[in-house]
RNA sequence: GCGAUUGUGGUGAAGUGGUUAACACAUCUGAUUGUGGUUCAGACAUUCGAGGGUUCGAUUCCCUUCAGUCGCC
């Protein structure tokens, strides 16, 4: 019995997006979603109270840095991650692989795991698909990721056939690993680079192994939009219907609109609270950077179409005055407002499904921003 | 009043008798996609306190002047 259960309820008639429900041990959500990333078991600057007044459903954090600090046994002693943070709605944990091939310079990979060195004082360490599988037991959340290997784009063909097979490798040892299934939900994760032929070999070897839900890693590493629209495009129809999918890493509002017309149930992305940080937010209107000397005195809200928080009680030039001084609320204020933001996004996307219209509500959305074509940058 | 010393961009400062006057911070623009609040990229002194002189050429040498700092009466 699994931990989850994906129910597809309605699929767009204009664009064959899905609007569905994922059940999980801590609460039912609808799809697609996006989750807020909270790495180190907070979404930085908010506290789970806004979270959940803004609507946020499932929360990503991670295994590799919750394993060096506080350390997997501390959560799991504290009573979980979900009482740790003081977080009853879902919780979905990314196994390291990506911060391993993301945050460490030196890295060996092996056929029973990677030797590396860490970002925070260079310690050698070692992580496996059972090590990190252990971790995730630890931790607790209700959805789990594979151990993976992300290999960068461009890459060899060669390097890359090598790569998704050990991936899937690991990623039947982690299902052997896998303590409690019936508590938290283990996906395989689908890599493969911009080859098609290995993404299909990829998400056929993982399917094989009936995993409750699958990952599209991988993408947005660099690569054009068009090359992970053409992946999503040609996984579409191959990944299971009653199974939810999740792309990766993945978080610019065009992206969040055409993954979801490209069959994706589930994104995660730090773009919006990291440009928040640096002082730029995502608006009805397009992207502000609310650092620019323009916004001095402009005494009207980040977007005159949020109903957000910040946006109802704050106004550009106070927020622009906090982050250029570094006080620490002017990026909670931003990081409130794009949060906000991207799963209000979703929500109108859902809607947009479910009325058989998403295709009217990209061109809208786009048009908004002057995007005329999904390649552009957008955000 | 006398003596010494220093004057380089918003700030702190390098530097040289000879094409674009280091660097840092600040400022101004971009960027950032399974998160170190990080990091990266670019812009920013027609000009070296002011005036005069020497020189082919002076921010650099000389004179005057102004301003600051320290010391002495």
């Amino acid at each position: 019995m699994s931990a989850i259960r994906y129910e597809l309820i309605h699929t767009c008639k204009q664009t064959g997006a899905r609007y569905g429900k994922l059940h999980t041990p801590h609460g039912t959500y609808e799809t697609p979603m996006f989750m807020p990333v909270g790495t180190l078991a907070t979404v930085k600057t908010l506290s789970p109270e806004d979270l959940k007044e803004m609507g946020a459903g499932i929360i990503l954090s991670n295994t590799y840095h919750l394993w060096l600090r506080p350390g997997d046994d501390l959560v799991k002693e504290a009573g979980g991650l979900h009482k740790f943070m003081n977080w009853d709605q879902g919780i979905l944990t990314d196994s390291g692989g990506f911060q391993v091939f993301s945050l460490s310079k030196f890295r060996r990979i092996e056929e029973e795991g990677v030797y590396f060195r860490n970002h925070i004082n260079g310690d050698k360490l070692f992580l496996s698909p059972e090590k990190a599988i252990q971790i995730e037991n630890n931790l607790g959340a209700d959805i789990i990721m594979s151990f993976d290997e992300c290999p960068p784009i461009p890459a060899t063909h060669e390097y890359v056939k090598d790569s998704i097979e050990r991936t899937s490798r690991w990623a039947e040892r982690g299902l052997e690993a896998h303590a409690n299934p019936d508590k938290q939900a283990l996906f395989g994760i689908v890599q493969g680079g911009e080859y098609l032929d290995l993404r299909e070999q990829s998400a056929k070897d993982l399917m094989s192994l009936d995993f409750p839900g699958y990952s599209i890693g991988g993408l947005s590493v660099g690569e054009p939009k068009e090359t992970m629209y053409n992946v999503l495009a040609h996984l579409n129809p191959i990944l299971p219907t009653n199974k939810p999918r999740y792309l990766m890493g993945v978080g610019s509002p065009d992206a969040l609109i055409m993954g979801s017309i490209l069959g994706v149930d589930m994104f995660d992305c730090v773009l919006g609270t990291r440009i928040a940080r640096n002082g730029t937010v995502m608006t009805s209107n397009g992207r502000v950077v609310i650092k620019n000397a323009k916004y001095a005195r402009d005494f009207g809200p980040l977007d005159e179409n949020c109903d957000c928080y910040a946006c109802k009680n704050y106004s550009r030039a106070y927020i622009r005055h906090l982050v250029k001084c570094e006080e620490t609320f002017g990026i909670r204020l931003t990081s409130y407002h794009n949060t906000y933001f991207l799963l209000n996004l979703m929500k109108q996307v859902r809607e947009a499904i479910k009325n058989d219209r998403l295709g009217d509500f990209k061109e809208e959305f786009f048009a908004k921003y002057g995007l005329n074509d999904a390649n552009s940058r957008g955000f």
